[in-house]
RNA sequence: GAGCCAGUGGCCUAGUUUGGAUAAGGCGGCAGCCUCCUAAGCUGCAGAUCGGGAGUUCGAAUCUUCCCUGGCUCGCCA
């Protein structure tokens, strides 16, 4: 197809190039027009061919607007020039003029057999690039004084969905979690639980269990203030290793750990390796010290900090005067570290929007430190999560927890299923509630631009109608459907032909000779949009922007909605039944790829 | 106060990076479609000063600028 495009562009080339040099007005760049400048001239033009919006307009226009001012002349005058002095030959069937526009009709035969065939050859490696990075990716980031909640689900979603992404398409992720086991808010569940837990073991999900200290300890400090110092004071003994608290923090993390394995199975996520802050914290701090003998770093009052003003960003403290390291002592420590240890293309950290600064001053300081690599780190920012009155606050046990949300989706999706099927097995609802249920949890979180914020609507969250996981599943799922009546009835054919029966024969599909101009308008722009998977899936991994994937699925599956239900494929002529089987079956390859590179199932049957 | 991000029908979003033909979907509302391959679906109707002004351009939701509104951030917190 860019090789028509290319063909196209040229001829114009060639008018352009005529036109130019009869032009010597010294106005224009060309005024000493040699073949050569003309040529930089009409290079520096730019000119593209566009995909008009609607399938009458043809397949490619050339908008003339873009030349009036070189040429002189109006748009339309253009367009008549360009097409007397250009030949249409092969696939190229006929060119329009509808007003400054020039549109290129292709045959769509060669179009139609292009793309399917493509499809048929590569299948599930079809859309997909050949990359061969190796990237560590950076997502969940859980603090282990409570259990994850709805915002650690929108992290959680989107690091495995480009993960994902990235692995389909040849690259190797190492998927790492930064664990925030330690700190103030650790010992304040710790401090609570040691206060009035008396010794108590988890009477509900462990890290729930943890949760509800923290929350409680938060109220008692509102009550009561001095309950902060204790908890730094708790902290401080942490730090110098007291075996009571250790012991304690020990125990109670470990319920947390027990939580969230759980939370993260159902939920379907994993992780290559996980980086504990109580084993880093204190790391860096040679790093940043090295850099202030150096000088690149500097000290006020015994604090050392990264004077950031040539990246225009405010300066950055990376040690404390007591000599104490801070939270981006260790950042600093981590990424290089992650570097040294993996040899990386490239490091990717999936944190919230609210931490923008935090990792610019972070990349910043690798550059300042001379890394060659710092730009091959990547802050992939996403927006908040607000429930629908307001920001979530874990203090106030005011979260949508990520274990209830699975839950919830799950156990409606089983509901569903239930209503539709009532023979299935336990086992079968149960596998496909999970792929119906997390799909669209998934997709809910997916289809949003990831740089902005969702505002949480409980009800569209769990929705299977409409703009869903469980809509483009759906279509996989008729697809199937009539497929395996299309089996049949070859089957039945066959049988009937050894019996002499004058009925066709049907053979199999993929032995078939389809005839590829026999497609009618609709099937012709389901064609056509398959043959773009390959540039959304390319658009999505340079912008690391799933929601142009789920955009284009909504789209494709849309359309084949629409076509299932104006067109009877199995009630038609044996030829053109066996093209729209090739079809259907190549719009459900081409959802399943979609689909599996962020990381949704689909079953079979719904 | 400064920096960053956002503002598109009642609600949620796509389109903005790369300016092009009538601003595209979903939810909700109304009116229809299952003797027909799964109605988790489809069709139709109503509903938009693309936050506002100015500018650049043949052409602006898209670029520039000013303003308004909302969010995030600006710790020797994490």
């Amino acid at each position: 197809m860019d090789k028509i495009k290319t063909t196209i562009l040229q001829q114009i080339n060639n008018y352009l190039e005529k036109q130019l040099t009869h032009i010597h007005d010294p106005a224009t760049l060309v005024s000493d027009a040699t073949p050569h400048s003309t040529k930089k001239f009409i290079n520096s033009l730019n000119l593209t061919l566009e995909t008009p919006k609607e399938q009458t307009l043809g397949d490619y226009a050339f908008p003339c607007f873009q030349l009036a001012k070189v040429l002189k002349k109006s748009p339309n005058l253009i367009a008549q020039e360009i097409i007397k002095s250009m030949q249409i030959e092969r696939p190229i069937t006929k060119i329009e003029i509808k007003g400054a526009y020039l549109n290129f009709f292709i045959d769509k035969s060669y179009l139609n057999e292009k793309i399917l065939k493509e499809i048929a050859k590569k299948k599930e490696k079809f859309g997909l690039l050949k990359q061969k990075k190796r990237i560590m990716l950076e997502y969940s980031s859980p603090n282990t004084n409570k259990p994850l909640h709805l915002g650690h689900v929108r992290n959680c979603v989107l690091g495995d969905a480009i993960a994902t992404m990235l692995e389909k398409n040849g690259n190797k992720i190492i998927r790492v979690c930064l664990v925030n086991d330690r700190g103030i808010h650790i010992c304040k569940s710790m401090l609570a639980y040691k206060k009035w837990g008396n010794n108590a073991q988890p009477d509900c999900k462990s890290d729930f269990f943890v949760g509800k200290y923290y929350v409680l300890f938060c109220k008692e400090a509102e009550k009561n203030p001095e309950l902060e110092q204790e908890a730094q004071k708790m902290l401080q003994e942490w730090e110098s290793g007291n075996k009571e608290v250790v012991a304690l923090w020990k125990k109670m993390n470990k319920w947390v750990y027990n939580g969230f394995s759980e939370s993260y199975k159902k939920m379907d996520i994993h992780f290559h390796k996980m980086y504990y802050e109580s084993k880093i914290y204190k790391k860096g701090k040679n790093i940043v010290k090295k850099g202030l003998k150096k000088d690149i770093f500097k000290e006020d009052n015994g604090a050392i900090y990264a004077d950031l003003s040539l990246f225009n960003l405010p300066k950055k403290v990376l040690m404390r005067a007591d000599g104490t390291s801070l939270y981006i002592t260790q950042d600093i420590f981590l990424a290089i570290e992650k570097m040294k240890q993996n040899k990386l293309h490239a490091s990717y950290y999936v944190v919230g929007s609210e931490q923008n600064l935090h990792f610019q001053q972070l990349f910043a300081i690798i550059k300042q430190l001379k890394y060659k690599w710092a730009d091959k780190l990547k802050h992939i920012s996403y927006g908040m999560v607000y429930l629908p009155d307001g920001k979530m606050k874990s203090r106030e046990g005011k979260v949508v927890d990520a274990d209830d949300l699975v839950e919830e989706i799950i156990e409606l999706a089983k509901y569903e299923i239930k209503l539709r099927h009532k023979d299935l097995s336990d086992k079968a609802v149960e596998k496909r509630s999970k792929q119906i249920g997390l799909g669209a949890l998934r997709f809910y979180l997916l289809k949003t631009d990831l740089t902005k914020d969702i505002y949480f609507d409980p009800k569209e969250s769990i929705s299977f109608e409409g703009e869903t996981a469980p809509y483009i599943q759906y279509g996989i799922a008729r697809i199937n459907s009539i497929k395996k009546k299309y089996d049949e009835l070859i089957k039945e054919v066959n049988k009937n032909k050894s019996k002499k029966s004058k009925k066709k024969l049907i053979k199999h599909v993929t032995n078939t000779k389809i005839d590829f101009a026999i497609y009618n308008e609709t099937e012709n722009k389901l064609i056509k949009l398959l043959g773009e998977f390959n540039k959304v899936v390319e658009d999505t991994i340079k912008q690391l922007k799933p929601s142009l994937l789920t955009r284009y699925l909504l789209d494709l599956t849309q359309l084949f909605n629409m076509y299932y239900h104006e067109t009877q494929i199995l009630q038609s002529a044996p030829n053109v039944m066996d093209a729209r089987i090739y079809l259907i079956i190549s719009v459900k390859q081409v959802i399943k790829n979609g689909l599996e590179l962020l990381h949704i199932e689909s079953p079979g049957e719904m």
